[in-house]
DNA sequence: GTGCTAGATTTGACTATGTCAAGTCTTTGG
DNA sequence: CCAAAGACTTGACATAGTCAAATCTAGCAC
C-alpha cells in the first residue's frame, strides 16, 4: 500500500519522495485535513515514525499534488483550506456552522457542472460549487441539552 | 438617502453613526466589497468627503450589520471575505477564476435551503450556498486572444 | 440644552494562514 | 555511480483578521 502510493504518485509524473507519501498517506486515514491538521499530525510515514517537513514543504507538496489532481481543495467560509483526496466525481459538502465538521454528499448528477444557473451573465462555467450550512446531528443535541 | 440609511440602521436596533452609514452606503456604490476594498476608497460620506475608519473599527461595524442581517458576507476560496447588502433572497454567486468577478445569480427557488442533498448524514440544514466557478466573459477574450 | 451611560470606536499588540526567494539536498534516468 | 531536474529547507515577509483595554459619542432623561 506504501508502494502503490509510491506508484500513484509516479503515474501521474510527480516523483515518488519520503513526504508526499507521508502527505498522501495521512489523508487517506483523515479525509478533509488542513495543513496544520498535517503538521500537528506530523505525517507518521508507515512503520518508520514521525517525519518532519517545513511549512513550505507541506505547501508546496499539497499544490503540487492538487495540480496532478490527486488532491482537492475546499475552503469552507471561516476554515482554513481542507485536503481531500477523493478526486474526480463532483461531489460536495454538508458543514456543521457549530463544530465544523464536512462531511462528503455524492453528487446526484455526477458531472461538473452538475447545475445550471437561472442567469449565466457571459460565464463559461465549468463547476458548480454546493456547500450545504446546518448543524451536524451531534451540535443539535447539545443545543437541545442547553 | 443618507437618512434612510441611518433609519434603516435604528430599525435594527443599531446606532446610527458616521462609521457605519458611510460602509452601508459604500456597499451601496460597491457590491461585493472586501474589507480592504473599503478602506481603500477611505469610505466617502455623501458631500461631507473622506472619513477614516480604524481597521477594527470596520471589522466591527461589519459584523454588527451582517448581525442585524443587513448584509451577507461570503467568503470564495482564495479570496478575502466579501460583502454585499442584499439579504433575504438567498441568492447565488458566479465567480471568476482568472480574475475574480462576482456576479449575483438569482435563485430559481427563493427560500433557502433551495436545494437537497441526496443524503443528510444527520444535519440540520438551513441553507445552500452555490458558486459557479467559470471564466468571465472578458477574460475568455483575453484567453481566445493569446 | 446638558449630562449620563450603554454602546461604539480606537489603538496597538498579536495570531493564523500562507507566500516568496535563495540555497541545499535527493530522486531518477542513463 | 553521476549529473541535473526537481524537491525540500530556511527564514523573511504578507495578508487577513482577532483580542483586550482605553477612549469617545449617540441618544435618552431631564
Amino acid at each position: 500500500m506504501e508502494q502503490s502510493v509510491g506508484d500513484l504518485l509516479k503515474s501521474r509524473g510527480l516523483r515518488s519522495t519520503a513526504q508526499r507519501r507521508a502527505i498522501l498517506t495521512a489523508l487517506l486515514g483523515h479525509p478533509h485535513s488542513t495543513a496544520s491538521d498535517l503538521v500537528k499530525r506530523r505525517i507518521g510515514v508507515g512503520e518508520s515514525g514521525p517525519l518532519g517537513l517545513s511549512k513550505q514543504g507541506l505547501y508546496n507538496v499539497l499544490e503540487d499534488l492538487a495540480n496532478a489532481q490527486l488532491v482537492r481543495c475546499i475552503e469552507p467560509a471561516g476554515s482554513p483550506t481542507l485536503y481531500e483526496l477523493r478526486v474526480g466525481d463532483n461531489h460536495h459538502h454538508l458543514v456543521c456552522r457549530k463544530c465544523g465538521l464536512v462531511e462528503d454528499v455524492d453528487c446526484a448528477v455526477g458531472v461538473a457542472p452538475c447545475l445550471d444557473p437561472v442567469e449565466r451573465k457571459g460565464f463559461a462555467i465549468d463547476e458548480a460549487e454546493i456547500i450545504w450550512w446546518g448543524l451536524c446531528a451531534q451540535c443539535q443535541e447539545a443545543v437541545a441539552d442547553s
